[in-house]
DNA sequence: CCCGGTTAATTGTATAGACAATTAAAAGAT
DNA sequence: ATCTTTTAATTGTCTATACAATTAACCGGG
């Protein structure tokens, strides 16, 4: 026997990996218009169906977005997915008319500590940007954040200065991410948390950890820290990911 | 003008929506048969492409399964999804061997009182079951878990005896759902609490809340404690829900 | 300059037909 | 009865074509 077949997928799927990786890689930046069914059947030499297939599903999957006469477009990344889904209380507060400012703590760039590689899962020596800050709502801390951005994946981060943008909008926007996992757990404030949040020592806060990497690389791991009990996490789940929108 | 037009759905849309709710409804329960392509075809009078559409949307889903020669079939909602995806620590702590024990503290069916209507979102004076029980892993306090279960919606709940069942395996097992919500919060441990999880007073707990609903009936609603600090929930996303599989 | 109508690019839906791949079930062989 | 082969039901993919719907862009008249 010769080596296993590698698979070839079936002319739609293959039209549609081609075409999420461009996206995904950031090559087709959000906004970028995809070239017409038309285009893509002279490019690929199919049926126009085969690449309205596969076209189709990436609208579905709200990786783009589709127009009649105007075309196809990378969709930006909104805010209204699962990001925000899953943690986003900030949000809620400012829709609310609150005031909202952030505060930044601390700002370091350094090659990744020991520390730092697990946390980012990169190599220990990668430089790696550090922040430290305060999100206020109402004139009162709201949570804390804690974020590591790899420098490898993100360049255009060690001339951001961060002072008055939150970092996680500024990624959000300008950076593609294709997965990221979360890890919530509850702990009980130590004297620093408790400084920073202005709460007592010992009070149940939630801590949000989540790491975001595009393809396979990381991009950045955040850990969010809100004082317990007065703010929860909402998120809304129909099985096996039906009907999104 | 008249009122509105009812903006009718293209065809295979509407073919979507009534398998869709077919299978929502619980009249094809997991596991059924669905129709082939060819019967289809022939109930809605149209061209198989445009039934392939429907269904293949539904297997994108998740909703349905389909094999060659076999036939599609409604599929069984599997723990592989959302819901353990969120929030199951148990599975993790069983798949790694160690022994579970499920214990009912308290089992009563009432009518709802405000409370109770309050938290299922159902008219006081419904039917509930409440149950109260503890999740032993290892030897030791899990979870503490307390539910509401509507049965006007699952009434065969009425007559299961949960002293040796977990309700929210069975739950999940017997009835679809369409629906889900999560709060997810962090407390300090009352009392009361401290003695059912054998933890001190003020431990940080994560508090998982979470309402199901089939279609727009409220299901059961369930309020799970995990034992702060010790352990954590995991949620993975993709942006826009893409690509689950 | 603004407003209206016209044109045409692009996507959305549907059709009829073809062949491939998978595999449950039937038929046949031992 | 057990194993093997064949058959056929069902889904998977692709094609070529057609027409509808949407709407950006163009054009002409005021």
């Amino acid at each position: 026997m010769t080596a296993p077949a590698p698979k070839e997928l079936p002319r739609y799927a293959a039209i549609r990996r081609d075409l999420e990786s461009a996206i995904l890689s950031g090559r087709w930046p959000p906004g970028h218009k995809i070239p017409s069914e038309h285009a893509l059947v002279a490019r690929y030499g199919c049926a126009r169906m085969t690449v309205n297939k596969a076209l189709s599903a990436l609208a579905a999957s709200g990786l783009i977005v589709r127009h009649r006469r105007a075309g196809s477009f990378v969709a930006t990344p909104s805010t209204e997915e699962s990001i925000l889904e899953i943690h986003d209380i900030a949000g809620e507060a400012q829709g609310a008319g609150k005031p909202y400012r952030f505060e930044l703590r601390a700002r370091a760039v350094r090659k990744a500590t020991a520390t730092d590689a697990a946390r980012l899962q990169v190599k220990a020596g990668t430089a790696v940007l550090a922040l430290s800050s305060i999100h206020h709502v109402a004139g009162a801390p709201y949570a804390a954040e804690d974020r590591l951005v790899n420098l490898a994946g993100v360049p255009d981060a060690r001339a951001m200065d961060f002072s008055d943008t939150p970092p996680g909008s500024w990624l959000l926007e300008k950076m593609p991410w294709s997965r990221a996992r979360h890890r919530i757990s509850a702990i009980n404030a130590d004297a620093a948390i408790a400084r920073s949040l202005k709460i007592a020592r010992g009070t149940a806060c939630l801590m949000v950890e989540r790491e975001t990497w595009l393809q396979d690389l990381p991009i950045t791991q955040v850990r969010l820290i809100y004082p317990g009990e007065r703010h929860h996490l909402l998120a809304y789940f129909s099985p096996a990911g039906r009907s999104r929108r």
